[in-house]
RNA sequence: GGUCCCAUAGUUCAACGGAUAGAACGAAAGUUUCCUAAACUUUAAAUACAGGUUCGAUUCCUGUUGGGAUCACCA
């Protein structure tokens, strides 16, 4: 039991046996002391005055003295207007300090109800290279999963790849028309970044094909349905739904070009998943349950011979879920997907982490499967994040406004490097050293700075300016830990042995950090409750910054009583542990020197 | 037009209905004979507007204004 559980336990008893208020637990809830007050936790009474029947004060003072009685966590309490602020003992944190500090569970909150959770993120489409919105979509998946996992959860973390469609389509075309056979090798690029450049090729081409159509006379929409390239590109569409060979075998080629691509992108990015799904095997499965949807009379047919779901009894639209050619739109693949990755996974809740502007999409999806009968559709959850923009607006691939993944990995390392030479941080380091501590340096900055962020909320993102690399940021809390690893390894050249001192008097500043560490576990729960890893980074910037101080205004080393050396290395030993654990659930390592 | 989301210092972000709304960047001023100055200290600076509920509202409700998303035989 945490020590809030104890206390809130007791406050409970407490106005049951001085009120007679009949609380339950849930009725009582305990908050942090603000910095300004004396006190570790805080109890509000204005809501049992009601029950009380006397003054905030007096009612305050009478439950202050029954808990002092009754808890032997809590050595005193001050009360101001209807605040009842408690103290926690002294050597409730030194002990909390001994017995976690090389606690490798700590921080990992128990768990009464762990769940098969299924995860997917990334979700790209082959066509085109990584961006900026992609990498958020990443950070936060890839994240979340592992906040998950650190609640003892069972997560398989699955990316769908969307491997299909028109879209694929138009780029095979354009390699097909103008690529001489241009592979990766030969233009010595990445391979999506290879196939990007045909499915540009293809937009600026067709657009230039329109506007000649429209100069010759005909309307937007003549030039559209007499477009021979778009035309081309849905019979090359129709030919792969048939399965034929050549342009299944060209289709195979392209996306295996891609998937080098991603691959390696991901893993710079630090990026992995435990299975890779593709649209292409189960789009079938979509059409089949649209079958039967149509014989349950959940579906109807129009007359051209497309099929909808009707939906406006609950407040939402007609949904096309077939063409009335027959093939599949983008719902009646995921109403396949949706219902082999319950079957694969036994999930008991199914999270996909895909931007706010589908929040239509999941809400239709989750529908759609209640009314063909599936009864898990409620353990859908969609982790809908806001979009990243950028000074000029929306990022769109095929206008070129976006930030490519790729790129922006190397700026940052390139930053990164810069920085480290000014401040002359790199003299001394062997040049793969270098290199590794940059890349580290810079991803960390990258990634703290999109996942600091509550993903509910949309970002901006302004190139050259944003990324930060002083203040709260990523490098300041690996600084944080650099410093700790320095203070440690001079404490064992000096030949300093950490001893556990169970009893010792403290600081503020040390109580002030060790409060904050303690904190840790209840940060790791609330960040998965939320599905929020700025939840963590929120709290690491704390505990950093906390540390900075106490570093700047005690010594440590320098410190004459060797109980108090022992102590302040704990402390500084603990602080690097939860840095480098909460830095892992963000995806981002700390180095020992920098 | 219908539905949904958002609005906090100059800027980017915080604040389970609680006390004097926190940080960072930027601006101004300081701290290195001493454990890493990618640090620390100090100053100035904000809840879009109008009502309501409450002992108490940045937070909940209603309206106004201003942004964004979505409502495709696109994915």
């Amino acid at each position: 039991m945490t020590i809030n559980q104890i206390i809130e336990n007791n406050i409970v008893k407490g106005l049951n046996e001085l009120f007679g208020a009949e609380a339950t637990g849930n009725q009582v809830a305990l908050q942090k002391t603000k910095k300004e007050f004396e006190g570790d936790f805080t109890f509000v009474v204005f809501p049992w005055l009601r029950v009380s029947k006397k003054s905030p004060q007096i009612t305050a003072q009478l439950l202050g003295d029954y808990l002092v009685q009754h808890t032997p966590e809590i050595s005193s309490y001050n009360v101001i207007q209807g605040f009842l602020n408690l103290v926690v003992d002294n050597t409730y944190f030194t002990q909390f300090l001994c017995h976690n500090c090389q606690n490798i569970e700590f921080g990992f909150p128990e768990q009464t109800a762990p769940k098969n959770i299924v995860i997917e993120y990334s979700s790209p489409n082959t066509n085109k290279p990584l961006h900026l919105g992609h990498i958020r979509n990443n950070l936060l998946g890839w994240s979340v999963a592992e906040i998950l996992k650190a609640n003892h959860h069972h997560v398989t973390k699955v990316n769908l790849v969307n491997d299909r469609g028109i879209h694929i389509c138009k780029s095979m075309l354009a390699w097909k028309k103008w690529g001489n056979g241009e592979t990766p090798e030969s233009a010595g690029m990445k391979g999506d970044h290879l196939i990007g450049k045909y499915y540009v090729m293809f937009d600026q081409a067709y657009k230039k094909e329109l506007e000649q159509l429209q100069q010759s006379g005909m309307t937007n929409e003549e030039a559209i349905a007499h477009s021979s390239l778009m035309n081309e590109a849905h019979r090359m569409l129709q030919m792969w739904e048939e399965g034929d060979v050549e342009t299944r075998h060209l289709w195979e080629k392209l996306n295996s070009w891609t998937y080098q691509g991603f691959s390696a992108t991901y893993q710079r990015l630090g990026i992995d998943f435990d299975d890779t799904l593709y649209e292409s095997k189960t789009y079938l499965l979509g059409k089949q349950l649209v079958e039967t949807g149509l014989e349950k009379s959940v579906f109807y047919r129009k007359e051209d011979g497309s099929v909808w779901a009707d939906l406006t009894a609950d407040g939402l639209d007609e949904k096309l879920l077939l063409r009335s050619d027959g093939t599949s739109v983008y719902m009646t693949q995921d109403l396949g997907t949706a219902v082999m990755r319950h079957d694969k996974y036994h999930a008991d809740m199914m999270i996909y982490v895909v931007g706010n502007e589908q929040e239509y999409h999941f809400d239709v999806l989750k529908l759609v499967l209640k009314k063909l009968g599936y009864e898990w559709a409620n353990s859908i959850y969609h982790l809908s994040y806001g979009m990243v923009e950028l000074p000029c607006g929306k990022m769109k691939s095929r206008e070129g406004t976006v930030v490519d993944a790729d790129d922006l990995m190397e700026e940052m390392y390139e930053t990164a490097y810069k920085m480290g030479c000014s401040l002359s941080k790199l003299d001394t380091m062997k040049a793969d050293e270098a290199t590794c501590l940059c890349n580290m340096v810079g991803l960390a900055a990258l990634k703290y700075f999109i996942l600091k962020v509550d993903p509910k909320k949309k970002m901006l993102f302004v190139p050259e300016e944003s990324v930060d690399f002083n203040g709260n940021t990523g490098p300041f809390i690996q600084y944080t830990h650099a410093r700790i690893q320095s203070l440690l390894r001079k404490a064992e050249n000096q030949k300093i042995e950490i001893k556990k001192v169970e009893h010792c008097a403290m600081l503020d500043k040390e109580r002030d950090i060790l409060k904050l560490l303690h904190q840790c576990p209840e940060v790791v729960q609330q960040a998965a409750e939320n599905m929020s890893p700025a939840v963590i980074a929120n709290y690491l910037y704390d505990v950093a910054k906390e540390f900075n101080q106490f570093y700047q205004d005690i010594p440590i080393l320098r410190e004459t009583d060797v109980e108090k050396i022992s102590f302040r290395l704990q402390i500084s030993l603990f602080t690097a542990c939860v840095l480098k654990k909460g830095m892992a659930l963000l995806g981002i390592q700390v180095p020992d020197r920098m």
